[in-house]
DNA sequence: CGTTCGATGCACT
DNA sequence: GTGCATCGAACGT
């Protein structure tokens, strides 16, 4: 049972993506081999309102992606070192998506591990559960950068897949790594999954 | 156990 | 010039 996500998934309103995108497989396929692991975490960023979306000042050249069409990879640079992916929600100019935090590895774990490794010197060694815990662990896990900002995730390279899977317990908190917005619960994760990111 | 802090680059004001 | 949707090492208790 593999059924890749329409673009119909992605245009419905982000709180409800979010919650749907948990227990479905994100897959990366590159020249360097496939990964892919399931989605245990994701927050909401919702319009123009929601002071913590990239999309709270308006139109700009970085966050347009997020006012287009639902289903396809934002991807932006952070903190001068990581990439963060989204996927895009809501119907054209309603800029929402949903950020990818976390993955439990399913398939590539070798080239998952070769790439942490080009960064962490122990990348190597690092146990399955820590390849893809964190948003920027999981786009360095992946091989995802600014080459897949545009990306179409209904495509053939970056692509979610619903394999049936039903994770659970599902919680909700507010959401991780932000100063302004953290009076809303959209940050949605497997309880308790080895994975998710977070205080230990 | 907890908190602080440096790395590092770019969009935005 | 400022402030990040981060990470992990270093330090304090």
């Amino acid at each position: 049972m593999k059924r890749r996500l329409p673009r119909s998934f992605y245009d419905r309103p982000t709180l409800e993506v979010a919650r749907e995108l948990i227990g479905k497989v994100l897959v990366h396929r590159t020249p360097h081999g496939v990964a892919s692991g399931i989605i245990v975490e994701a927050e909401a960023y919702i319009g123009e309102e929601d002071p913590a979306c990239h999309a709270a000042a308006g139109l700009t050249k970085r966050n347009y992606l997020l006012y287009g069409r639902p289903g396809i990879a934002y991807v932006y640079f952070n903190y001068g070192m990581h990439y963060l992916v989204n996927a895009v929600t809501e119907a054209e100019g309603s800029p929402a998506a949903v950020l990818i935090r976390a993955l439990e590895p399913l398939t590539g774990l070798a080239v998952m591990r070769r790439r942490r490794a080009a960064l962490s010197p122990n990348g190597h060694d690092l146990a399955a559960h820590a390849l893809c815990r964190g948003p920027g662990n999981l786009t360095r896990a992946l091989g995802i950068t600014l080459e897949q900002n545009s990306a179409d995730l209904c495509g053939c390279h970056l692509f979610v897949e619903d394999r049936g899977l039903a994770l659970e317990p599902v919680g909700w908190s507010p959401r991780i790594g932000i100063n302004v917005g953290t009076d809303r619960p959209w940050r949605c994760f497997v309880a308790g999954h080895g994975a998710v990111s977070g205080r230990r």
